[in-house]
RNA sequence: UGGCCUAUGGUGUAAUUGGCAACACAGCUGGUUUUGGUCCAGUCGUUCUAGGUUCGAGUCCUAGUAGGCCAACCA
């Protein structure tokens, strides 16, 4: 992990200043604290690396915790996702924890909080509480039920806890201020009556307290010193203060709240709800469809943890509004992959090349290094014949200078191979190229020293001898969205700029050395981009996934 | 109409806390290259507006403008 000499960013500004007025070093503590209800993304990586990091600079330790008071939508594979996602993106926590686990301490101060005269029960529609809570700009009116004594309170939420009440009936409240500007200090609530079953505490409880009750009390609990959230939790600091206010010892550690900016990647959404959204509608094959912003979808695409973390470092943390461009999380993964991914051959839009003067039935074995970013990495080698596949974008009968490809009379190097000069091509009926023959310098092998061999040609391509080539299915993923910022326009809803080209699934041809490709290794298809064997593949079958392009300056040439 | 938060190149983040506005990505030029990849060199471009304090303001003050959040028995 990148620390050192590097700048902070404002939440280690905060720690650094708390550390210098004299807070004990020994005291940190962070947490992550996810929601199973539904799968991690990018987001969520951007706020892992944020604890786990502040836990790695200054050795802390980083609780998982997860925030399960609303059995209604949380399950138990959702835990389990999670913490095979933060343990992939390369942390360890410190002490699993759950909020559930705290149900009977949070239960037992609720009845403190009653007993002094400051949560109380209402009997109330929700829809009669949200009048009487007023709005931004006007006051609310107290509830009729604000003054029940002690004893009724005790009574009522004691059989609400029991189960002898219907959910809806009667809920707990604390008794604040209903014309606080602050509207979450107008009464809120701490329980509601829920008779569900939780992952965890079963039918134990027939009442689950909410979030802002439970939050602050389980860090307290926990003792964590600095509790970070996102920004539309800044008005709920003030209702965490007063929370813990109530029950806090001034001898042990107090938790502080602060709130930073979530993080927005560009053509896609990062929101769990519209992310279940794509997963119900079967808009993506389920959460860890490649083309999901998902820590599962991006793991199975092929992007190293490694790449993750750097890009959540790079991009940083701060307070305001921003949308980070995927442009950059594809630099993170390409810079990666470039160090580590072996080099292999694959044409994936294939036309047939024959070279006339070369021996019918003859195969030759050649050299070809594994990764010129890595002589450890070694050589391999791969079969070249008389018929062979390259790109068709590799072939054009004329072209101009600026092509380096192959086109009629001209030359090109074979990757690994020979030079070979294009001369001539058949078409079928419609005038489309079948096949193009081709003639080449049986002096001019790679690597072998010869003066041929040493000629310098503009173009270099990839191929794949045609008896030899490992056919493979081949996923190729685009964007999700065709739009940068696809849920913040007010007239339009998400959905309409789903991309309808993000997938796009054709058979490559591959050198066959690939045939024991093990599920999620990932190479570097030469001038094509990096893909990964998707856990789809069966022995007989391979299948990939592309990662992400090369980069691809040629494209950019052609546009002008 | 109230409260809170934010504003630095196209994008994201820095700025020794009042002292020459920098880093990465993206873009553009060139070089190297048996990947039009990588790598190398160069280049473009920034403090929301208006006042004020100060020798000096991205940083402090005032006003304005723009954006975000807040009225779930969700988190």
């Amino acid at each position: 992990m990148s620390e050192g000499n590097k700048s902070l960013n404002f939440i280690e500004h905060i720690v650094e200043e708390d550390l210098a007025n004299g807070y004990p070093k020994k005291q940190l503590r962070f947490r992550f604290p996810p929601e199973p209800n539904g799968y991690l993304h990018i987001g969520h990586a951007s706020s892992i690396c944020l604890n786990f990091g502040l836990g790695l600079r200054y050795n802390a330790p980083v609780n998982l915790r997860f925030d399960d008071t609303n059995p209604v939508k949380e399950e138990k594979e959702y835990v389990d996702a999670i913490k095979s996602d933060v343990e992939w993106l390369g942390y360890e926590w410190d002490i699993e924890c759950y909020a559930s686990d705290y149900f009977q301490q949070l239960y037992d101060w609720a009845i403190l909080l009653i007993k002094q005269g400051k949560a109380y029960v209402d009997s109330q529609t929700s829809e009669e509480m949200a009048k009487q809570k007023g709005t931004p700009t006007e006051p609310g009116v107290n509830s009729p039920f604000r003054d029940r004594s002690v004893e009724e309170n005790l009574e009522l939420f004691q059989g609400m806890k029991q189960g002898d009440f219907p959910e809806g009936s009667h809920v707990l409240r604390a008794k604040i201020d209903m014309s606080a500007s602050n509207m979450l200090m107008r009464d809120p609530l701490m329980y509601r009556v829920l008779h569900k079953a939780h992952h965890r505490t079963d039918t134990d409880w027939c009442i689950y307290p909410m979030y802002d009750w439970t939050h602050g009390e389980s860090d307290y609990i926990e003792q964590v010193s600095h509790s970070l959230c996102t920004l539309e939790f800044a008005s709920h600091r003030e209702l965490y203060d007063w929370f813990l206010d109530q029950v806090v010892d001034p001898k042990k550690v107090r938790p502080k709240q602060r709130e930073f900016a979530r993080r927005n990647l560009s053509h896609t959404v990062v929101s769990k709800r519209k992310l279940l959204q794509l997963v119900e509608n079967n808009m993506v094959n389920g959460w860890d469809d490649p083309r999901m912003p998902t820590i599962s979808g991006l793991r199975r695409r092929g992007y190293t943890p490694e790449s993750i973390r750097n890009f959540a470092d790079t991009v940083g943390i701060a307070k305001r509004e921003n949308l980070v461009d995927v442009s950059l999380l594809e630099f993170h993964v390409r810079e990666h992959l470039n160090k580590i991914a072996p080099r292999v051959m694959g044409v994936l839009n294939p036309i047939k090349v024959v070279i006339t003067n070369y021996p019918e039935g003859n195969t030759e074995w050649l050299k070809a290094e594994n990764n010129p970013e890595d002589e450890a990495a070694g050589s391999r080698e791969v079969p070249f014949s008389r018929e062979l596949y390259i790109e068709q974008e590799d072939f054009k009968e004329e072209a101009n200078r600026k092509f380096f490809r192959l086109k009629l009379g001209g030359e090109v190097r074979l990757k690994n191979a020979y030079i070979i000069k294009a001369e001539s091509c058949s078409k079928d009926a419609q005038g489309n190229i079948t096949e193009i023959q081709c003639t080449y310098d049986p002096k001019s092998k790679s690597g072998s020293g010869t003066e041929e061999s040493l000629r310098k040609v503009k173009g270099t391509l990839h191929w794949v001898s045609v008896p030899h080539a490992l056919s493979a299915e081949v996923r190729l993923y685009d964007r999700l969205f065709t739009d940068e910022s696809p849920d913040t326009h007010k007239d339009k809803d998400f959905m309409d700029f789903i991309n309808p080209d993000s997938l796009r699934i054709i058979t490559g041809f591959l050198e066959p050395g690939l045939k024991d490709a093990k599920i999620g290794e990932r190479f570097q298809f030469q001038r094509l981009g990096y893909f990964t064997v998707d856990p789809d593949s069966t022995p007989g079958k391979l299948v990939f996934n592309r990662t992400v392009p090369l980069r691809d300056t040629w494209a950019k040439i052609q546009e002008k």
